[in-house]
RNA sequence: GGGCGAUUAGCUCAGUUGGUUCAGAGCACUUGGUUUACACCCAAGGGGUCGGGGGUUCGACUCCCUCAUCGCCCA
């Protein structure tokens, strides 16, 4: 067989995927076995994947084909989101750029370019997804926009309401004045900026001459200001008490208050009171009933209650106002000044604080059972260290802001009456019949009643997940009893509030129970100078460009090789090309095998039996270690165990053991052994590799039609001897040091040698003497009972090996040498008799740690006796 | 300003209830090796006072305190 000596993963990957759609193994369907359930966190709709989709996405992959492999009915539902202010944003700039400006659009019109947008656009992150490997069930894809999830949205949210737990209210709110919308507190961005710090001085009412110094970094909003305030505890101010000072430019009458709130140390201890523009300044003008001016519009620009500036630019009137202020006489003096400015997540546009009429969340009483689920381990975290983050933002949650003021999202299922008055319902029929009753007249019609213009915040879909992608607010629903709670959940800690902590309350709250059992977050993938990877930057490589230079599998190793959960993933290409090397090894072992002349003939060498009777119990150890690690969910030491299994200890420990002469036949039962060693590895290794593992294992052996390595039984453990493992480990050091003294003395690899041991204490075990003779080309190992002259020694364990070098031997050099170990036999003898003297020690520590240092004392009194004896020998 | 976390080999990180002279892995590096699966390879090797200081303990990379530096989240 002719096979190329390189694996070129382009020739299997997109053959394997469309063998296993058109099997439907992806496919689930509840039945008696036991569901094992992931759902994705939907990537937005009209996005392409980024190296963090990567990365979530194999850790899902894997676990999901690990518990297809492993009996359970594993399901992983795939699906977008609708995203709603970053959509609507694309679609904005995108009609922009046709000419088309938004407000000139019906709000039918605007929806009707957003489908469009997104059918054009929407679902290709899924077919990117598809080049990964990813197992999804595509039939069950859902987006949160759809009419099954739209349902579910718009019954929760009338739930809710009807439950006293959404208000409608004034609040101080963020304002993006780019998107014109309010947006949630998670989605303002705190960011460090250089900035001035304007010393502004009001005049006090009724003096010539007198006045007060505030200091402030937006200027502008003097024009909304209601008063000045001071430190009731401020000595500087008290004979400012009672007294009224003119705001600047207006010659607004504004009181002096006083007020704790106020940091005496900073600026100059007045301060400046605009109540209808900073979240602190709005509580202060609540406790001493202020005024407030609304001194902008929505877009950003002066507001007639401005007085000045009308229609001009907010930052454009803070040049502006500076100079006015400065010829006014006003301004006193400016400083440098850095500070942190909240920006927009989605538009990056500079947050106003801005009082606004909203719907709101009750967060304090829903997010209790979410609290106390994952603070008791109901919700598993990992790694753990995101309870203590979750448990800080739980305690002090706000209510959530949840109406947006887009088009592009859930309309909110709330209509008004002509009187200003409300009913909320799921349908338009239904809000029109409660109108109705509601207000005795029956004459009403739909043209009496007018919807909610705003729609849901995007979260608002994504917090119901995983109970509307199995239609869960229908009763009686078979999948979703079935497959819900789910088992897993894999994403960014960087989404713990917007999305995680939000689920599990709605899991908890419309459910009763959580939605899933344990979340793992991964971490921010970073490059190598550990900046986020963004598109501004263009610091993150395209995943499809390395899908097709590393293959998949290659990536897929590469993303897991260096991301612990939680921590940072600094990504860089030598990740995937450790990958691709590895799919390359593991073509080429299979290349070996492939290659060999199968002889039934032929008698099993003693070898090759003795490596096998080895990897049965080292591939045990691997499975169990594997096993642990998944539990632990340490996927990337799982690998890591794979990964050395299949290289050192199989590649190159236990095929280089049986692998025959050259050009000479394998016997039939060495063979078979290794087959089925081969077959467990990649079963081991399918999760993680799926596309390399499916063609090995179908060119390895006869398949029948239709079989799959993904729907194979993934290996257990079948009890270890731990004992041949480590009698091995003692065969590896005597080969490796036959081996540095052959490099030491320039014995080629070619020549036989002769090796003899000398074993102390007559404990010398020779399980792996053929092995040992084979890999260290040794003519025999004959066994002594007294020192061997003229040769090169060394000791493993308690054993003394020689190689005669009849006459070459440099005594020198010997010596030096066993006088080295000598050293360190001595002072390693001296540490444990240290600690077997310490009568606290011997009374203090365990039976077993005791038992141990006694095992060590012993060998060391051993190995320092044989080594003096070497030693003297030498000299004579 | 509040909170969380980190600091271990040149780099990225493990080190799982404190117990082998336990200081480890991968990559990188050095040296040698190719007619006999793979140079995307094989073999051998160098390299760290576990951030500094203090404490608890028979025993500390591991627990406590403190300082320094860095990162993240929140206001």
């Amino acid at each position: 067989m002719d096979i190329a000596s390189k694996y070129d993963p382009s020739q299997t990957e997109d053959k394997w995927y469309k063998y296993w759609l058109d099997n439907k193994y992806f496919k689930s369907v509840p039945d008696e076995r036991e569901p094992y359930t992931i759902v994705i966190p939907p990537p937005n709709v009209t996005g392409v994947l980024h190296m963090g989709h990567m990365l979530n996405n194999t850790i899902q992959d894997i676990l999901i084909r690990r518990a297809r492999m492993s009996g359970k009915n594993a399901l992983w539902v795939p699906g977008t989101d609708h995203a709603s202010i970053a959509t609507e944003a694309k679609v904005v700039n995108k009609l922009k750029e046709e000419g088309i400006d938004k407000d000139d659009l019906s709000r039918d019109e605007f929806l009707k370019h957003a489908w469009e947008w997104t059918d054009k656009h929407g679902g290709i992150i899924l077919k990117q997804l598809q080049k990964l490997g990813a197992s999804c069930d595509w039939d069950r894809t859902c987006f949160t926009m759809d009419e099954i999830r739209s349902k579910g949205v718009i019954k929760s949210f009338v739930q809710l309401y009807n439950e006293g737990l959404i208000y409608r209210g004034v609040r101080m709110i963020n304002w993006d004045t780019k998107a014109q919308t309010a947006v949630s507190d998670e989605e303002v961005i705190y960011k460090e900026v250089q900035s001035k710090l304007y010393y502004l001085r009001y005049k006090i009412e009724g003096t010539d001459d007198e006045y007060v110094t505030i200091a402030t970094t937006r200027p502008e909003t003097i024009l909304g200001d209601t008063a000045v305030c001071v430190n009731p505890n401020d000595d500087r101010f008290k004979h400012l008490k009672g007294k009224r000072v003119l705001v600047p430019l207006i010659n607004r009458s504004v009181p002096i208050i006083e007020d704790e709130y106020v940091d005496m140390e900073f600026g100059t201890g007045c301060l400046k009171i605009t109540p209808a523009h900073d979240i602190n300044d709005y509580e202060i003008g609540m406790r001493h009933n202020l005024e407030s001016y609304d001194i902008l519009n929505d877009d950003g620009t002066m507001s007639e209650a401005a007085q000045l500036y009308v229609g001009e630019d907010r930052f454009e009137v803070r040049k502006k106002i500076v100079e006015d202020l400065e010829k006014a006489g006003n301004l006193v003096k400016v400083e440098d000044y850095t500070n942190k400015v909240g920006f927009s997540e989605r538009t990056d546009d500079v947050i106003e604080p801005k009082l606004s009429t909203q719907w709101f969340l009750k967060m304090k009483e829903l997010s209790k059972p979410a609290l106390d689920a994952v603070m008791n381990d109901e919700v598993v975290f990992h790694p753990k260290k995101f309870k203590n983050v979750y448990r800080h933002w739980m305690e002090n949650v706000k209510d959530w802001c949840i109406s947006r003021q887009l088009w592009w999202g859930h309309r909110i299922p709330v209509y008004y009456l002509e009187d200003g008055s409300y009913v909320v319902a799921e349908t338009a029929e239904e809000a029109l019949q409660m109108a109705k009753e509601k207000t005795g007249n029956q004459n009403l019609t739909m043209d009496n009643l007018r919807q909610d213009e705003d729609v849901l915040d995007t979260w608002a879909s994504s917090w119901l997940w995983p109970i509307t992608v199995f239609d869960g607010f229908e009763e009686g629903n078979k999948d979703f009893e079935y497959y819900y709670p789910t088992n897993d959940l894999v994403t960014g800690h960087d989404i713990i509030f917007f999305w995680v902590a939000r689920m599990i309350i709605a899991g908890y709250h419309f459910k009763g129970k959580y939605p899933f059992k344990n979340v793992y977050f991964t971490g921010m993938v970073r490059d190598k100078l550990r900046r986020k990877m963004s598109k501004s930057l263009g610091n993150s490589p395209d995943p499809l460009d390395l899908i097709a230079k590393y293959g998949a599998d290659g990536v897929r190793v590469g993303m897991l090789l260096c991301s612990p959960a939680g921590g940072d993933l600094l990504f860089d290409e030598s990740l995937p090309e450790q990958g691709r090397n590895f799919a390359n090894k593991i073509w080429n072992a299979f290349r070996l095998v492939k290659g060999w002349e199968v002889s039934s003939d032929i008698e099993q060498p003693e070898s090759a039996k003795q490596a096998i009777v080895w990897f049965e119990q080292k591939l045990n150890q691997t499975i169990a270690l594997v096993d642990d690690h998944f539990s632990k969910y340490r996927i990337s030491d799982a690998l890591m165990a794979v990964y050395t299994t299949f290289w050192q200890e199989f590649s190159s420990w236990y095929l280089e053991a049986v692998k025959p002469g050259y050009q000479q036949p394998l016997d039939a039962e060495t063979y078979k052994a290794t087959v089925e060693f081969f077959d467990k590895l990649l079963r081991l290794l399918h999760p993680f590799m799926p596309f390399i593992t499916e063609e090995i294992w179908h060119l390895l052996d006869e398949r029948k039609k239709g079989e799959s390595i993904m729907i194979s039984d993934m290996p257990v453990a079948t009890g270890i001897n731990d004992e041949v493992v480590e009698q091995f480990e003692v065969a590896k050091e005597v080969v490796g040091n036959v081996r540095t003294v052959r490099k030491e003395k320039n014995l080629p690899m070619k020549e036989q040698l002769t090796l003899s041991v000398l074993s102390a204490n007559g404990d010398y075990n020779t399980m792996f003497d053929e092995v040992v003779k084979k890999l260290a080309n040794l003519k025999e190992i004959a066994k002594v009972d007294e020192k061997v002259a003229g040769a090169v020694s060394f000791m493993v364990k308690t054993n003394e090996y020689f190689i005669p070098m009849e006459g070459i031997v440099d005594v020198e050099a010997e010596l030096k040498k066993l006088e080295e170990e000598l050293k360190y036999q001595q002072g390693f003898l001296a540490s444990v008799t240290k600690k077997l003297s310490n009568e606290r020690f011997v009374n203090n520590a365990p039976e077993q740690v005791v038992a141990r240092e006694k095992q060590k004392q012993a060998d060391a009194e051993a190995k320092i006796k044989t080594l003096t004896a070497s030693i003297e020998n030498l000299k004579k």
